[in-house]
RNA sequence: GCCCGAGUGGUGGAAUGGUUUACACGCACGACUUAAAAUCGUGUGCCGAAAGGCAUGUGGGUUCGAGUCCCACCUCGGGCACCA
């Protein structure tokens, strides 16, 4: 009998797979259900790690498990290929980034055949192919046109170092979530798509998602719900208006004073006449210095007052003083709010050190929870309104502002619209024109894709202009409206939005006159299961689920979420750095090594069995040589069940019993993903059948149960050892007998008072008299009763029986 | 500060309110071997000679029975954060 030899097993079948288009999936499967089991697709960053392994193998165990149980399953493959990375690598190495990255991607697919996962290669998608792009721009234009895709000028945050724009989402703690560096605020001029319109159906969708509510929590809390009142102050002999944003409404009669953000835009010029404008430019120069960091860092609260200018308090009537103060900001709300110092903290810190009025207007005993104090109180000093709580107050005073043309009920939003513009080389062409008389203009449909031009010198600038700037011939065009001479857009798009329709074109891939049909969307689509990290909670997740809103919006799609459950996989760490392994970081562990090693088989079930999937974990090979261990002594135990002569003709009724056991259980743990107490559970079956002799049928179940976790092998086992002619993973799932399962005799668990005296093994179904009886009969059990009386007895049926002393 | 999630052997972890520690790693001992590796077998929560007792971050509670449910606290991880 020759010895499991990974090596040799594996390629072979990995060939034999590909040459019989094994996993390539039909759209229209006569009966079948269609099941796209989608992971988030890699970025080709140049090789294959540990955490891709970990992504993308595991999953691969439950779309086998549906392949088996009759589902028409894809499992796509492509290149998430523009973007950052490749650009900031390219320039490192000296080498173009379209070199770069097609030069990955061959290398990561290689490596990723190597997991003998069930991929369909045939469908392969790749955002930098000008057919993948052209739809990108083809989904720009639809927003652009229905108003959802927009120019404007608006602080944006900007990263000096990769020397583009960034959307919020890619802004962690202040600083630039590529390059780590500290995040300036710019007034630029920017493409950006309207997500806002979307918030409130982003956050109440949510509800019907099958996701983990961290995630489902994460997106409520960045997208940032308020509800409150916008409310209006007149400004003394003047025309304008402030207008403020408060969830407190009803402490409107403490608002002692206003303060706007340094960036409002009453201050920056002095039209209101401000008798001490210097003073006031001044301190706008000084905050425009600091980075959003630095501000957040200031304890201390600092402003100017605006003097010659007052407010008025639109219930009060009263004149109150204007402030600018850092501690408000420009771009939430509207960027001015009404202090009320005696129940924020914030206005009570900067009352105290300016000064200023406080007047309490809520009764409440507890002083601050959190910045506001959120406590229910009862209103005093407010006039018609004392005496009512804060819940009524905040409706009474709202409408009366309303009547007085003074305010209203507002909903605001943490959440900004989606910034997509780069100032970047490598990324998908915004398919606009800038034409001098006509404005901007979206290009002919029947001229996409617009393809990027192949630029020598791609170095970002500081100045804001795109490197596309610099493709002379490419960059002047007529305007499409008059025919004079216009220049194309020069910023390229953030390559979220390549990967936020990613899975649409998958199922349609090949489709040269539209993205993907209908038809073929309605096949596939919503889907129902989504596997990713953890990190696009707030990103990818959202932009998927705004781009998929904007196309219902337009009637291009016919569903509203694009994914209705979602899986989060963790990541597998480096021991000695604690950080989440990476070849750009020098990760310890390298895949290829470990499968040429042990194979691409147990480095799969190791990555199962480690724990749930959801989970990070250290690598540990010592683990991963337990799972090769085991995988020989499958291999070893099939092959001398063959090669035993004298094949048995019955079994016992043991073995059967504990073969439909496992069939029974490890299908239910792969269906609800969890692979890795389904691993031990064919660990555990094989320790109880290796020394019994098997039917052939019962050894090929066995297998069966093998295959989606150890492919290679199973299929070698199957198909060479057991002698059949076709694919082990074209088989259906074995079936189990529930009638058998009942026949097995269980352990009864005998406790005195709580406490466990014994165990026995008895058949199913026992009355609880008998039980009673057996459980008396014990010895243990009677030393423990010894004189006492029996007050009650709790029996569960087959599980547990408690006798309750006095 | 606010909002989540998690704390179980030496380690990864298992456990519909019902035997805590499945499965695996590691370790110890044994077999095979001149020897080692590999492999196989046995043992392995803590205290105790044993009987037995004690153990799921800490302290309480509910229950015949709590890792699991409730309350408070501690520690770690994550999200948001001068967000009005």
């Amino acid at each position: 009998m020759a010895k499991y030899n990974p090596a040799k097993i594996e390629k072979k079948w990995q060939k034999y797979w590909e040459s019989k288009k094994l996993y390539e999936a039909e759209d229209f499967s006569g009966g079948k259900k269609n099941f796209m089991l989608l992971v988030e697709f890699p970025y080709p960053s140049g090789d294959l790690h540990t955490g891709h392994w970990y992504a993308f193998a595991v999953p691969d165990i439950y779309g086998r498990y549906l392949r088996m149980n009759g589902f028409n399953v894809m499992y796509p493959i492509g290149f998430d290929a523009f973007g950052l990375p490749a650009e900031n690598a390219a320039i490192k190495n000296n080498i173009h980034p379209r070199d770069w990255t097609k030069k990955n991607i061959t290398k990561m697919s290689k490596q990723l055949r190597s997991m003998g996962a069930g991929f369909d290669w045939s469908r392969q998608v790749s955002t930098i192919d000008p057919e993948y792009y052209r739809w990108t721009q083809w989904i720009f234009i639809q927003l652009y046109k229905a108003g959802l895709a927009y120019r404007a000028e608006t602080l944006v945050n900007w990263c000096p170092n990769d020397k583009t724009v960034l959307a919020n989402e890619q802004v962690i703690d202040g600083k630039c979530d590529r390059c780590g560096s500290a995040v300036e605020q710019r007034n630029l001029s920017q493409w950006m798509f309207k997500i806002t319109s979307f918030a409130d159906r982003l956050i109440d969708d949510l509800n019907d998602l099958d996701w983990p509510e961290s995630t489902k929590l994460a997106q409520k809390n960045w997208i940032g719900r308020s509800e409150g009142a916008r409310i209006e102050f007149r400004i003394t002999n003047q025309e304008l208006r402030i207008s403020v944003f408060t969830t407190r409404p009803d402490t409107i009669f403490g608002a002692t004073y206003i303060v706007l953000a340094p960036e409002h835009p009453l201050v920056q010029n002095n039209e209101l006449g401000i008798t001490n404008y210097e003073e006031v430019a001044e301190y706008i120069k000084q905050t425009k210095k600091k980075t959003e960091l630095q501000r957040q860092e200031d304890k201390e609260k600092t402003g100017v007052e605006l003097k010659g200018l007052l407010a008025i308090n639109p219930m009060t009537e009263k004149e109150i003083p204007i402030w600018i103060a850092d501690y408000v900001l420009g771009h939430y709300g509207t960027g001015a709010i009404m202090a009320v110092p005696a129940h924020d903290e914030r206005d009570y810190e900067f009352a105290k050190k300016f000064n200023l009025p406080i007047k309490e207007v809520v009764l409440n005993e507890e002083k601050f929870i959190g910045h506001a104090n959120e406590k229910e109180g009862v209103l005093i000093n407010s006039n018609q309104y004392d005496g009512m709580s804060s819940a009524e107050a905040k409706t009474k005073i709202t409408q009366a502002l309303k009547e007085k043309g003074m305010g209203e009920l507002h909903k605001n939003y943490r959440l900004h619209d989606w910034v997509l513009s780069r100032q970047r080389y490598w990324g998908v062409p915004i398919p606009m024109i800038h034409c001098a008389d006509c404005g901007y203009q979206s290009v002919e449909e029947t001229e996409l894709p617009i393809k990027l031009p192949p630029l020598k010198d791609f170095m970002p600038a500081d100045d804001g202009r795109s490197p596309l700037a610099k493709a002379g011939k490419w960059l002047k065009v007529k305007c499409p409206k008059c025919g004079q001479p216009a220049e194309r857009e020069t910023d390229t798009m953030d390559t979220f939005v390549d990967s936020s329709w990613y899975f649409l074109r998958y199922t349609d891939p090949k489709n040269e006159k539209e993205f993907a049909s209908k038809e073929n969307m309605t096949k596939w689509l919503p889907l129902p299961l989504y596997f990713g990290g953890a990190e696009h909670n707030t990103m990818h997740l959202l932009y998927s689920r705004f781009i998929t809103k904007a196309l219902r919006s337009l009637n291009i799609v016919d569903f509203s979420e694009p994914f209705l459950g979602r899986r989060n996989h963790g990541f597998i760490m480096d021991k000695t750095t604690g950080h989440k392994m990476s070849k750009s970081k020098g990760e310890a562990v390298d895949p290829d090594v470990e499968v040429a090693k042990h194979g691409a088989d147990a480095v799969r079930m190791y990555f199962a069995f480690m724990g749930p999937y959801d989970q990070n974990y250290n690598w540990n090979s010592e683990g991963l040589l337990g799972v090769r261990r085991f995988l020989d002594r499958v291999w070893n135990f099939i092959n001398k069940q063959t090669t035993n002569k004298k094949q048995p003709t019955t079994e016992s009724k043991e073995i059967k019993i504990k073969l439909n056991k496992s069939i029974k259980e490890i299908g239910e743990q792969i269906k609800q993903h969890k692979f890795n107490t389904g691993v031990s559970g064919l660990m555990k079956l094989l320790n109880e059948l290796e020394n019994e002799s098997l039917l052939v049928v019962s050894c090929e179940s066995f297998v069966k149960l093998l295959a989606p976790f150890a492919p290679h092998i199973a299929e070698e086992l199957w198909q060479e050892v057991l002698g059949n002619g076709t694919s082990i993973h074209l088989e259906k799932w074995p079936e189990f007998d529930e009638a058998l399962l009942m026949e097995e005799s269980i352990t009864l668990v005998v406790q005195v008072n709580g406490k466990v005296r014994d165990i026995i093994k008895v058949k199913r179904g026992l009355s609880e008299d008998e039980a009673k009886t057996s459980a008396m009969a014990q010895e243990n059990v009677r030393k423990a009763i010894a004189d006492k009386t029996v007050q009650r007895v709790i029996y569960i049926l087959d599980k547990l029986i408690n006798i309750v002393l006095e």
